[in-house]
Formats: structure tokens, sequence, C-alpha cells
DNA sequence: TTCCAGGTCCGGC
DNA sequence: GCCGGACCTGGA
């Protein structure tokens, strides 16, 4: 239970202005973060950029409340509060079931996430669900994370590469990780020993930054995909998971079967256009949480 | 008990 | 390249 003490800081009110649609429980609960909750009241409580906060919007504004200053400018990037999101609504090539998705969901937001953040997180994501991906990483975070106080209770920040990299596979599977707990480490080694900057993933072109991913053990096409469109901002990502491929196959490419990775993001890019990924996200939690789309002939 | 879930790897064709 | 099986774990 989340209870608030006189002597949790937290700061003044953030208000930042959202220039479109904002749907907070579909941006935020839709399979892209990991780490937001529900509560306490209107608010939902996470991090961002590693600062522990709530947020909740009203009447076109985003307010936020957070552990320590925050910049608005954070605030915007990660909610892409900046006209990217419009852009993204006024550019993508629609059909009907994206429309359909569109329609439901227009304030469903790609969020800007930190890349090595996400390299772990969607590690961790595979062969596995929602449920326990929150549990694992939120055991990863109690285990190699910072601690810090935020609306009453202590709250675990994403740890940084080298803790991750020194705990050991034991620690790692009392999380739920199983066989995943070796890829974690791997993947954490090979960042904190410099041989991987996530960062510079974002400015890498995307064959480049997929190929880089590829070469960590554990890291296949999905996860990869997931990396670079969720933590790199490469919106011509195209993550295929079990999700997508059903819809694909039920909507788009009926007469195919099982198209390999390739030939799905060359199909997705001439079909959507240079957003692709950012309408595989609205295509995917369709058919999560609605149903099956219109069919394309 | 058995099966499967927001994949990946490996070995065999 | 394509296909099938194994892999940790927890919930149905």
């Amino acid at each position: 239970m989340l209870q608030r003490s006189p002597k949790t800081p937290v700061t003044a009110p953030l208000r930042v202005h959202v220039p479109g649609p904002l749907d907070l429980e579909s941006t935020l609960y839709s399979g892209q973060a990991f780490r937001w909750t529900r509560g306490p009241g209107p608010w939902h409580t996470g991090f961002i950029a590693n600062v522990p906060c709530r947020v909740r919007s009203q009447d076109g504004t985003l307010i936020v409340e957070a552990g320590r200053q925050i910049d608005a400018n954070v605030v915007a990037h990660y909610f892409r509060l900046d006209g990217a999101h419009e852009e993204f609504l006024r550019t993508v090539r629609r059909d009907e079931a994206l429309e359909a998705a569109l329609a439901r969901f227009v304030g469903l937001r790609l969020l800007r996430q930190d890349p090595w953040e996400m390299l772990i997180s969607f590690i961790v994501s595979q062969n596995s669900n929602e449920a326990k991906i929150r549990r694992s990483i939120e055991g990863l975070c109690r285990h190699a994370g910072e601690p810090t106080e935020f609306g009453g209770e202590t709250r675990w920040r994403f740890p940084k590469p080298t803790a991750l990299a020194r705990l050991d596979e034991a620690t790692l599977r009392s999380t739920g990780l199983g066989y995943r707990a070796r890829f974690i480490r791997g993947a954490a080694q090979e960042v904190a020993h410099g041989r991987l900057d996530p960062l510079l993933l974002a400015d890498m072109p995307y064959e480049e930054a997929f190929d880089r991913l590829m070469q960590l053990d554990g890291v296949g096409a999905k996860v990869a995909d997931c990396i670079l469109l969720y933590g790199c901002d490469h919106q011509d990502a195209f993550p295929s998971d079990v999700w997508v491929r059903r819809f694909l196959r039920e909507t788009y490419l009926r007469r195919s079967k099982d198209p390999n990775h390739l030939r799905i993001r060359e199909f997705a890019l001439r079909h959507f256009g240079p957003y692709a990924g950012y309408a595989q996200h609205y295509l995917f939690h369709y058919r999560r949480s609605v149903g099956a789309l219109a069919k394309t002939s």
C-alpha cells in the first residue's frame, strides 16, 4: 500500500502541456514499459529518466510529481510531447486495420525509454508473460539498483550496467529469470566492459544497430527490434512477436505462412511507411486487447 | 498433470 | 533457409 509520508520528498507538481491526444493508460500498460503501476488514486507511479515519479493527465496537461527535480523537457521527450506523436498520426500510411486501432487508441504514444533498460527488459521478456517480466525486472532493481524514497515507500532505480554485471547467476535466477539469467549477465558485462554502448545504437543506421544487437547471446530478431523501437527511437524497427505474426497472418499475409524477419519488415515498411514500428505498436495493442483486426484484401 | 506464454539457440535436413 | 525440440518459471 502506498502511504504518503510528510517526510517523503516530492517536488511541486510540474505541468507539461500536451499538444495532442494522450492516453496514459494505453501508453503505460501496452507492453512497452514494465515498471509503471496504477495508483495512488488517479496517478500512475513509475520512473522517468530513472527519477521516481507519478503522473496523471488533466485537461490537456500532464502533471508530474517527482522524487527530485525533473526537467519538463525530459518529461516531454519521454512522452513525445514534442510533436513527434502528431507527426506520426499525420504521416503514417493507414489502412482499415490501422485506422480502427488509431480510432480506438489515438492517444497511445510510443515512449522514448532508456536503451540500456530496454536491452535488459526485452531479453527478460523472451518466452515469458507480462506479469513474470515485471517480477523479474523488479527483482533485478532490488538486487542491483539504488534505493530511493518516494510516495512514502522505498523504490529501486533500474541498475547500472556495472551493478547488474556483478550479480552472480544464482541471484539472477532468484528473480525468476530461469535460463535468461545467463543472457542478462552476458549483456550486462558487454555494456559494463565498454564493448557495447546502448546510447550509440540510436545514431546508427537501423541495419547496423540490429546486427550489433543480434551478436548478443539471447538477443534474436524480435528482441533486437523491441530494443530499437522502444529504446532507440528507430521507428522503422518492426518487432514481430507471436501477436504480430498472428495479425499479419489474419489480416495481411493470408497466403504466406510464417514469413521470416526480413520479409515481414519489408512488407511493413512498404505498407505503413517509415513509421511502421509505431504502427506495429498500435496493431499489437489492438490485437491483444480488443481482438482480430479488419482484413485487408 | 499437462500445457503454454509478448523467443532463442541448436542440430538436422 | 526451414523445421522441431529444449529451455526456466508460474499460472491456468
